[in-house]
Order: C-alpha cells, then sequence, then structure tokens
DNA sequence: CGATGCATGTAAGCTGTTACATGATTGC
DNA sequence: GCAATCATGTAACAGCTTACATGCATCG
C-alpha cells in the first residue's frame, strides 16, 4: 500500500466529499479554492484520477446516452480506507513543519533593496494581503462553505493564517519605516515574548 | 531575462547575504532552515548554481591548492539586479495566495475520520506542532539569526505564522470535542468576527 | 447560431527529489 | 586511525505545469 501524494489525497477527498462529481467537478473544486496552492490542471488531475480508479480507490460509472461522455466519480470502501490512511499518515513532523510562504523567503533577503524599493515592495503585498484576506472572509460567510463543519474549520484556518501574515507585514513595515520606534533585532525578540 | 525560480531566487540570497560560500554552504543554509520547505537535495542546489554561474548571476573562484576542490561563490552586480527584480516580481496576487499547509488540507477531510480517530490526528499534530513553535522560538533568541535584521523578521514571520496554527488547531479541538461548546458552524464564524 | 461553460484527455517540459558515487579534512 | 563532516557531483525518476486538442450542452 503505497503513500498517497498531497494531490492524491486531496483529490481522493473531494470525490468521497461530493455525492457524485465528475474529474472537472474536482478541477473545478481545486480552483475555486483560494487556499489551495495547486493549479489542478487537466494535465495533472485527469491521470490523477485515472491512476486512482486503476489502483480501485474510486470507480467510475459511464452513461452511455450522456453526449458529453461524462464520467462519475465514487470512492470505493478501499478507497475511503486510503484516505483516513493518508491523513493519520500526516500527523509526522515532515507534514507539520512543510509550509511554504513565498513572501516570507523574499522577506530574509529583502535588504538587498535600497530602502524606498523596501517601502514599495512590503506597501504592495499589504494591499494584496488586505483584499485577499478580505475575500477568505466572505468565502468563510457563504453558504458553499458552511454546509460542512471540517471545510469551515480549514477555511477559517486560512482565514486566521493570512490574517496573522498580514498583520506580520504591517509590522515589519512599521518596524523598519517608523522613525519613533527601535530598529533593533532584539525589540522584535522582546515584543514577540509578549505575546507569548 | 528569464523569471527566476522560488529555489533560485532563495540560492541567489543566500549567495549575496554571506560574503562568500560554497554549493555545500548553500544546502547547509537551507537544510538548517526549519522553516525552510525544500530538501535541499544535492541533485537540485549543485546543478542550479552551476547554472546561476552560466548566466553569469554568480562568480566562482577555485583554488587550486585547495584539495577538497571548494568553489568559493559570491553574486556578481547582474546576480544582485535579478534578485532584486526576483522580490519585486513577488509582490503579486500569485506569490501572495500560494501557500501551501498539509496540516489544513488534511483538516477539510477530517470528518472521514470516526470521532476517536480525528481527536488522535489533532493531539498528535498539536504535540507536534507545540515542539515545533517551541523551536522556532529558540531559533530566533539565537545569535546565528539576530545578527541580521531582515533574518529576524522572516524568522519572526515563521514564528507567528506557526504560532497561529497551533491556536488554531486547539481550537479546532475544543469546538469538536468539548461537549459544553456550539458545535455549529455559525459560531465559529461569530467567534471570528471579534477578533477581525 | 455563437459564446461560454462543461467535459475529457495528451505531449512535452520544468523543477525538484532520491539514491548513488567519490574524495579531502578535521577532531577525538 | 577512524568517524563525522565538508565538499562536489550525476542518473533516474516523480510530480506537476503549460499548452494543445477535441467535442457536447446551455443560454441568450
Amino acid at each position: 500500500m503505497r503513500q498517497l501524494t498531497e494531490l492524491e489525497g486531496v483529490c481522493l477527498g473531494i470525490v468521497s466529499r461530493l455525492a457524485s462529481c465528475t474529474a472537472y467537478g474536482v478541477r473545478s473544486e481545486l480552483l475555486a479554492s483560494p487556499s489551495s496552492s495547486w493549479r489542478a490542471s487537466a494535465g495533472s488531475i485527469y491521470p490523477l484520477l485515472t491512476r486512482l480508479e486503476g489502483e480501485g480507490l474510486v470507480s467510475a460509472h459511464e452513461d452511455k446516452n450522456d453526449g458529453r461522455g461524462r464520467r462519475l466519480l465514487r470512492p470505493s470502501a478501499k478507497g475511503k480506507k486510503w484516505l483516513r490512511k493518508w491523513i493519520i499518515a500526516g500527523a509526522d513532523k515532515e507534514h507539520v513543519s512543510q509550509i511554504s510562504d513565498p513572501v516570507r523567503s523574499r522577506m530574509f533577503f529583502l535588504g538587498t533593496l535600497a530602502k524606498r524599493e523596501q517601502k514599495q515592495y512590503l506597501d504592495d503585498v499589504i494591499v494584496l494581503m488586505e483584499s485577499f484576506v478580505e475575500e477568505a472572509r466572505e468565502n468563510l460567510n457563504s453558504d458553499a462553505v458552511a454546509e460542512n463543519l471540517y471545510t469551515t474549520l480549514g477555511s477559517l484556518g486560512a482565514l486566521k493564517l493570512n490574517e496573522t501574515r498580514l498583520e506580520w507585514l504591517k509590522q515589519v513595515r512599521e518596524k523598519l519605516f517608523s522613525p519613533n520606534q527601535s530598529r533593533s533585532a532584539s525589540s522584535l525578540k522582546q515584543s514577540r515574548s509578549v505575546s507569548s
């Protein structure tokens, strides 16, 4: 019993949650989610679901009368078991620490830019983050998400995460561009220990 | 002028920050960072830096007397310019929203597990997150990080992010397993709007 | 009757990983 | 002297992306 990849786990999860869906539906679900890092390209989703079908994790029901040649997918008992295994196997150090953030990556080298470029970058990113957070907030309040408790909890996590990122970016901007504040590294550490 | 990939940008940034370093040093830096999602395999780093060298972004100084055949890397003026471009190009919607979290991915499908499996998963992940956050806290207080303001700011972001993730996980556990609390989705939304 | 959306798929390529292979240096 | 670390690389593969290709259904 091989390990499912991240995308395989998520796709199998989507098929399991939706009563009956097409591969196209799985793609749409991924594309609609603002908190998904995947492009959900046809070139990944279709071969992936064909693979899962070949391994007996999802079953496909073809309707000959359907002109579009739709293939309706459903999880098999084996598929549900594998999904559970995939979730549980995610409770290890690798999965917990493995979160990538392109904005944070750039922060480490922000000193390479001229001061006004640094300001420009931070301003731009903060504006984008603000609309992104607002979008996530609206997404959470929409009925589409609220019908499933776990979907709500997941979206709530995404929102909280991005709220924190925004708060952090604003704090960075203040530290770097507010002359009435201390700019030393130690002052940051002190302010942090208060919140813990 | 092609776009640098994420890993290329980060490696170029590391070479730029360190006065003089080897490819091995770049790897070590990436491997040591707890907030890095890359495995920093030799198979990625060496060809990558050779490529950057071929494009004139880093220059390598070989010492014939060095038995190990060490190649000391330094960023060129062109390399520094590309690094700046890479940072600035990161201020767009794609980069701001593109953050993946394997724990959150699983949350969406946690309902697939039996109640006690759900509890087990959350407990396990929370324990791991706690030690991970503690590690990040210590990392921030160490001298190695504090010598560079931007490194401190980056590490601070990682810490804040993981503190929020931990808080969220604890909240989820409480919502799902504390009988004296409401479990409805709407109660979550109400509690969220307070924090905004 | 034409645009948009639903629906399926393939081929080539990019980016990173695992696993292997080699050798010098340093510290105990 | 020998283990651990420093140091460099390659070959094969995995996983996802872009770009292309096709055709039906639905709504205005």
